[in-house]
RNA sequence: GCGAAAGUAGCUCAGCUGGUAGAGCACAACCUUGCCAAGGUUGGGGUCGCGAGUUCGAAUCUCGUCUUUCGCUCCA
């Protein structure tokens, strides 16, 4: 993004969307009377509905679409040690260090690494191995002053500015640690959960065998995870506090890539099925793969500021399972009775951010029009949202306040409301309430109108094409509850 | 973390060179009306993000701070 895309059409949409999302109690900053705090968002009333929809169209088409798929809710909270074996505690500390006259930030590691490569690049083979092996000393050490020292001494300059004047090297630890116990010192600290999946890898063998699940299977969780972004930005993009809807799919060794491309379709269609359109998706491959995997997709979508991750897949190979059996020292095998084998599983991990996906979603759904023509042109502002995952369902309206018809209206809302989320309003005239409904995205508008006293029929009109067609009372929880259900998309993605 | 801009009612904003706050919409009550943001009457709501300084006096000037947005950086 560059400085004029910071007036453009689509930024605009997005700050209307960030400001719909405050202003209809969708999305609100954390602690606001307080000023807020940085990257925190809290869900408002019908934000956790939307956000409760999302998470249960998932949960289902993983657990109830897949027999060989089961549920897990694992803590936040785990033993130290799984973030030895998982690789966090060394990868997810980067020592950074600032270049004053660039204002370039970079990691200190990495700088390293280039200047060595730089020098073999020259021939000089062994001042760069000799660079590499310090700096590896040093970062074992966890000695950043002589680090620096190092950087300086070596002449490293920035490729920006092409000066040597550093800013001291710092450690950014982007897991958040508290203490458990009463005693502050160094074994007791524990991490907040930098990402879900770990539950689901050290609870791999009791999911395993309590549930006596047969490879291939996974294991599914929605759970809050943490990590201690230096710049976290875009509204709900990006957050310390955020929740993953993981699946960890275990298979056998040497079939891994069969099911990585069919959790690629899989999760695409999904995509679709609950209402985004394939022209604001795509793939996009890693090519820097992370210290777990053998290949890794992330499906995009696009937001207003561009195309951004909302999920990845990773074939994770048996590297967590692996790593876990080696620093916990028990078993993490699966005996394979079709192959009389004994082997570590390989994993293919769908995993995606529940608060990306809403944000997406509202993206998705918002949507200005222009109707009427002239000095009548007026915009019309309504949420696009599929009819299963709008916060409310239905609508009800007494066309007026008189004549019996609020305890009318107020009959219909008690038959509908054992069904779905519906809710009773007589509050302005009746285009006004439509109006409101369309904002926060209610697919359906029942009026109750004179009509309705004599046959028992009401009006239902359409949020997207403001239609309005007369049905009887009886029919409404079978027409309107097949719409708002999750059938629609469970037949999308079965057929 | 660095650089730039912004912060006045729930929302959008006005408030000119300092003289202790306004509008429209929204909200609540009542009247009139009754199918796409209707009209009328009345009402609630702001120590002008926060703190300090200058001044007889600060929403307005100065500094600090917090938050947001944009760019850089980071994002397994």
């Amino acid at each position: 993004m560059n400085k004029t895309e910071s007036t453009s059409p689509e930024n605009n949409l997005f700050k209307n969307v960030v400001a719909h999302a405050k202003e209809y109690g969708f999305v609100f900053p954390s602690s606001e009377i307080y000023d807020g705090l940085q990257a925190v968002y809290d869900y408002g009333p019908h934000g956790v509905e939307l956000k409760n929809n999302l998470k249960k169209v998932w949960w289902q088409c993983m657990t109830q679409l897949h027999a060989n798929i089961v549920g897990l809710d694992s803590a936040i909270f785990m033993h130290p040690l799984t973030w030895k074996a998982s690789g966090h505690i060394d990868s997810f500390n980067d020592p950074m260090v600032d270049n004053k006259d660039s204002k370039k930030r970079y990691r200190a590691d990495v700088l390293i690494e280039d200047a060595a490569a730089k020098l073999e690049a020259e021939g000089n083979l062994e001042a760069a191995q000799s660079l590499v092996s310090k700096m590896n000393e040093l970062l074992g050490a966890e000695d950043l002053k002589s680090l620096q020292e190092l950087i300086i001494n070596e002449r490293i300059t920035c490729p920006v500015s092409g000066t040597a004047n550093w800013t001291e090297v710092r450690q950014f630890n982007l897991m958040f640690s508290t203490q458990i116990g009463s005693v502050a010192d160094d074994s007791n600290t524990i991490y907040l959960r930098p990402e879900t999946a770990q539950g689901i890898f050290v609870n791999f063998l009791n999911v395993q065998k309590s549930a006596r699940m047969k490879v291939p299977f996974g294991i599914a969780q929605i759970g809050k995870a943490f990590r201690n972004e230096i710049v976290a930005r875009q509204f709900i993009f990006r957050m310390r506090e955020f929740e993953q809807m993981e699946m960890q799919y275990f298979v056998r060794p040497g079939e891994e890539m069969e099911w990585y491309a069919f959790w690629k379709e899989a999760r695409m269609n999904w995509y679709m099925a609950i209402g985004f359109p394939l022209a604001k998706l795509k793939f996009h491959d890693h090519e820097k793969l992370a210290h777990y995997a053998n290949a890794a997709v992330d499906i995009e979508y696009q937001f207003p500021f561009g195309f951004k991750e909302i999920e990845g897949i990773h074939s994770r190979t048996d590297f967590d399972l692996k790593s876990h059996q080696e620093v916990s020292r028990k078993k993490m095998q699966y005996f394979d009775p079709e192959v009389n084998k004994n082997y570590i599983p390989y994993v293919v991990e769908t995993s995606s951010g529940s608060d990306r996906l809403f944000l997406a979603t509202l993206c998705e759904a918002y949507t200005e029009e222009k109707t009427g023509e002239g000095d009548q042109q007026k915009e019309r502002i309504y949420l696009k949202l599929h009819p299963a995952l709008a916060p409310i369902k239905a609508a009800i309206f007494p066309l007026t306040k008189k004549d019996g018809l609020p305890e009318k209206a107020r009959e219909v809302v008690k038959l509908l409301q054992m069904d779905f989320p519906v809710i009773y309003e007589e509050q302005g005239s009746i285009g006004k309430r439509y109006t409101r409904q369309d904002l926060i995205g209610t697919p359906y508008c029942i009026a109750v109108d004179h009509q309705t006293l004599e046959d028992n029929t009401v009006t239902i009109r359409h949020r997207d094409t403001t239609e309005q067609e007369r049905v009887a009372i009886a029919d409404l929880p079978q027409k309107i509850g097949y719409e708002v259900s999750f059938k629609r998309i469970f037949e999308k993605l079965i057929s």
